[in-house]
RNA sequence: GCGGAUGUGGCGUAAUUGGUAGCCGCGCUAGACUUAGGAUCUAGUGCCGAGAGGCGUAGGAGUUCGAGUCUCCUCAUCCGCACCA
């Protein structure tokens, strides 16, 4: 019997448990060390070996940190809020609450066996009252604070009533929903419910009618990065726009302070330009044109002040509440069915159909506040709602959609930048020199840039700016499985319940869908007011409402009084290794980032940035295997014979496939309709075809982990996934390499016993080649660790073992140390032969080995010789020998002679200790 | 279209600072042992060539004594964004 995997780690985790091992206190003396998993949802399917290979990497970093003296916080628990559990309660009525424990049972006992090194105490869910209680807090105080732009950061509320009551608008530095103008004494004059509507312009969680992206199907409003591609990212249902009223968190006030902070973190280049891309920073100006004939102006936002001669329209956008005011009796017609037509369009209409031009005269002229020029007004889908002002001021001969729509409607090109030929595309470049610009001409792009805002602002039509595509989140929806609001309504104004009363529990419902009147689920709840008997709001939050904080309640899980105290956050900080999928770009790592901003100014967290070194592990695709059946028969053929036939590829399930090689009586019994099938084999066997996919049921390519173990061990998975290459890199799921790190495991377990497998090592004296091995595998092992290279640890651990079996080195002051290094990797192998050489605590609580640079002292080097470059031979010199003395050995050499050929070397390059090259 | 990344044997990959390209593992070949197996061990395995040797890191050019690594161009693949004014 060799080692007996299945017996040691059952043995171990059962040991890791009873002991509390991973149990973390914080330690005052001690530096921390915060290793993060970005949560799981808890899903039906379970785990597959996609899942953890991220909590693998995490988990041996957080080992190997605490074995470097590091206090290490590594929990984990579950995003559970969320709509695969509530479409399933909707189908059979059970509560989603249920599904989500089994789900969690499961996800539970199948991490368990993998060995982590969760701190499990610390564990939560989203949807526990005792949590969720402070995801509501933070709404109730994003409620009652407004952003300063003038300081950068939250105030509350109550600052903002008292500049009102005294100041007006006047002198007002706040973000806002839209630009208000009024006098202390018209504040004072208004009712209450009048001043709560207004404040709500002003408040980080704000109620608004706005334009949404509704889903029918899911029955709920969802936020743009719950969009992709106009559908949902959930389900792939269409999405369409949709004016509603809606909670709203004021993310854009953030925009600033979220693409700065992108500086100071330690995440992969490119997961930053994605998150500057969302945040979408540009500079420009606010342009107001007058409108001809009219008491209305058209508010525009341009990145490109210096084409202001250039302007031969105006565009709006169909939502723009201006269209209505200006358009002229002849247009309305053509403008209402136009607008029409244009509004209730999906999303993903509008998008596939993006290079079609469409758009409507209104009728209407702005006035160029430049030349006075009448400048005809249209509405056009091309310009977003969303964005800037709704409105554009069109210069066609520098904007390429601008020009197409000029063409297409026959409106006037006029170059404003010398350089390009607008008969022929738009010149877009923003280094050019101005011309029939009046005032500009000649001058370079930005000073024009520069001169048309100085004037802009002399004029009072405008000023610079920087406008950001980053927008507001919308926050509510119209489902049941979510965080209630803590609010209530008096006369249609939203107010928030008192933190006393929190949290406000989720209540029960007869059904998960929507009331006869289109009322979210929870307006089915009876008696859903408050004591006073004020309506609740029916809504509830998305599913990054309760992951945006959740790792600062790790800290201090259980806190009844606080979401963290500020003793334990302190202490713990920001998390200093934050592990997750890279899908997460635009989503979850935004809206955290803007939470904790939140609450670092509201001062309740000591740092801005949540999360500092950030790794995306990259995803394991499947690897399908394929049959092929002769058409009209029962009849398959092999891989390599497929191309004589005409065949159908079917799908085999792989885990009756190995090396691509089908197991034929399995595959007959896999299906009824297989049994009595026929096979064409090649060389007496059947061989599969194959293709990387995604993981899926659907496709029998899921490889489980729990099978995974059952054969192997979870000691080889953990070191497999590892192996198969850099962690962020993506990658197909292969399971032929495994069986090369099983090997490696029983090797590495070999080296401590004999071949009777007693367990056999002595307390002789090592060598220095053996001392060298393990000192070379210390610093090899620390390096790859520090820098998450844990692919190429492995290879140096299979290094280092092969060595030291040639060896037949079984020497303790080498196999200790040895089983250290290895259990942030191996755990449960590593803790076996920690005790059976004679410790008595756990080699988790064990110190790293010291790396001692001596024995690596080399006293001969081995020079390869090249000519020209080209590396022909080798010589032995002494390590300290100077390059002169080299130079003259080498040329004396009878082989280098030979190479030579009679020519004189041109020049001799010798680099110490690395290379000799003989330029001939 | 824009932005980012990647490209090395049959396969996954390695080469940390410009210094012997292919470590480690899979697979494959041959052999040993064996109550035949999806076990273990030994040797070999980039390509061409009998050999000497030549070629070789997507392709092309360049810098350098020396390039997988640096520069420029081209191609391919993947990811993100995409009427963002």
């Amino acid at each position: 019997m060799e080692y007996n995997f299945t017996d040691v780690e059952k043995r171990w985790q059962q040991y890791w448990k009873d002991h509390h091992i991973y149990h973390v206190d914080e330690i005052e003396n001690r530096p921390k060390f915060y290793v993060l998993d970005m949560f799981p949802y808890p899903s039906g399917a379970g785990l597959h070996v996609g899942h953890p290979l991220g909590y693998i990497a995490s988990d041996i970093y957080a080992r190997y940190k605490r074995q470097k003296g590091f206090n290490v916080l590594h929990p984990m628990g579950y995003d559970a809020f969320g709509l695969p559990a509530e479409q399933y309660a909707i189908q059979t009525g059970q509560h989603p609450a249920i599904t989500t424990k089994q789900n969690i049972t499961r996800y539970r006992e199948q991490l368990d066996k993998i060995g982590f090194s969760f701190d499990w105490d610390r564990e939560f869910k989203t949807s526990d009252p005792d949590y969720y209680k402070w995801t509501q807090w933070v709404f109730i105080q994003l409620f009652n604070h407004y952003y300063c732009t003038k300081c950068q950061k939250a105030k509350p509320i109550a600052e903002l009533q008292q500049h009102l009551a005294t100041q007006g608008t006047n002198e007002l530095h706040a973000a806002q929903s839209k630009p208000l103008s009024f006098t202390a004494d018209e504040w004072n004059a208004k009712t209450e419910t009048e001043q709560q509507n207004i404040l709500l312009n002003y408040r980080l969680a704000y109620l608004a009618d706005s334009w949404v992206n509704w889903c029918p199907k899911l029955g709920t409003v969802l936020a743009n990065d719950e969009v992709v591609n106009g559908v949902s990212e959930r389900g792939g249902f269409p999405v369409e726009r949709k004016l509603m009223k809606q909670w709203i968190l004021r993310v854009s006030a953030y925009a600033d302070r979220l693409l700065k902070g992108l500086e100071t973190v330690e995440w992969s280049e490119s997961i930053k330009e994605i998150q500057r891309n969302w945040i979408g920073r540009s500079e420009g100006a606010f342009i107001r044109f007058q409108i001809d004939d009219k008491p209305a102006t058209l508010d525009v936002f341009t990145t490109r002040p210096d084409t202001i001669f250039g302007v031969s329209f105006m565009v709006m956008c169909p939502e723009h509440a201006l269209i209505e005011q200006i358009t002229t009796a002849e247009q309305k017609a053509e403008v209402d069915s136009y607008v029409f037509w244009a509004r209730n369009r999906t999303e993903t209409e509008r998008q596939t159909e993006v290079k079609k031009v469409s758009g409507v005269f209104t009728g209407a002229y702005a006035i160029n506040p430049f030349n006075g020029e009448k400048i005809p007004i249209w509405v056009a889908e091309y310009v977003l709602s969303g964005y800037g002002t709704g409105g554009i001021m069109a210069v066609p001969a520098h904007d390429s959609r601008d020009y197409a729509f000029a063409k297409h409607f026959n409106l006037p090109i006029r170059e404003v930048i010398a350089g390009g030929d607008i008969t022929k595309e738009a010149f877009e470049t923003k280094e050019g020199t101005c011309i029939n610009s009046d005032f500009i001409n000649d001058l370079p792009v930005k000073e024009g840039a520069k001169k048309v805002i100085e004037k802009v602002i002399s004029l009072g039509i405008g000023y610079g700016t920087v406008n950001y595509r980053l927008r507001d989140a919308i926050f509510s929806r119209q489902r049941y499985w979510g965080e209630p609001f803590p609010v209530y309504y008096k006369n249609g104004v939203p107010y928030v319940l008192p933190e006393e009363e929190l949290p406000l529990l989720l209540p029960e419902v007869d059904k998960y869908l929507p009331t006869e009147t289109g009322e979210p689920p929870l307006a089915r709840a009876e008696n859903w007011k408050t004591k006073e008997g004020y309506p609740l709001e029916s809504s509830t939050m998305p599913g990054f409402a309760g992951s945006s904080g959740y790792y600062l309640r790790y800290m201090d899980p259980h806190n009844p009084n606080e979401l963290v105290s500020k003793k334990k956050n302190e202490y713990w900080q920001n998390v200093d290794l934050y592990v997750g999928g890279a899908e997460h770009a635009t989503g979850h790592l935004i809206y955290s980032r803007f939470w904790n901003k939140f609450l670092f100014d509201i001062n309740i967290v000591c740092k801005d940035e949540p999360y500092k070194k950030l790794i995306n592990q990259g995803m394991i695709q499947g690897r399908t295997n394929f049959v092929y059946r002769i058409i009209n028969t029962n009849r398959f053929v092999s891989f390599g014979l497929k191309d004589d036939y005409e065949v159908t590829p079917i799908r085999v399930d792989v885990n009756i496939v190995h090396n691509d090689i089908l197991d034929i009586e399995a595959f007959k019994h896999w299906r009824p309709e297989f049994l009595d099938a026929d096979f064409i084999l090649e060389d007496g066997k059947y061989v599969c075809g194959w293709e990387v996919e995604k993981m899926s049921k659907s496709k029998y390519n899921v490889q489980n982990p729990d099978d995974l173990i059952e054969r192997y061990g979870a000691d080889t998975l953990r070191m497999y996934e590892m192996f198969l290459g850099p962690v962020e890199l993506s990658k197909p799921w292969d399971t032929n390499g495994i069986e090369g790190v099983f090997r490696f495991i029983k090797k590495f377990w070999r080296l401590y016993h004999d071949k009777e497998n007693n367990f056999a090592v002595c307390d002789d004296e090592p060598t220095a080649e053996e001392y060298r091995i393990l000192h070379k595998t210390i610093k090899k092992i620390e390096e790859d660790n520090e820098r998450f290279s844990f692919n190429t640890a492995v290879s140096a651990f299979m290094i280092s073992v092969n060595e030291l079996t040639d060896l037949k080195c079984n020497k303790r002051k080498i196999l200790e140390p040895m089983s250290i290094l290895i259990s942030a990797y191996a755990p449960h192998l590593a803790e076996e032969l920690w005790h059976l050489l004679g410790n008595t605590d756990s080699v988790v609580t064990a110190d790293f080995p010291a790396f001692v640079a001596d024995y690596l002292v080399e006293t001969s080097t081995k020079y390869p010789v090249s000519f020209n470059g080209k590396t022909r031979l080798q010589r032995v010199f002494p390590a300290d020998m100077s390059v002169k003395d080299i130079e003259n050995e080498i040329l004396k050499d009878s082989e280098v002679i030979k190479w030579l050929d009679g020519k004189s070397p041109r020049k001799i390059i010798i680099v110490p200790k690395k290379i000799i090259n003989i330029v001939i």
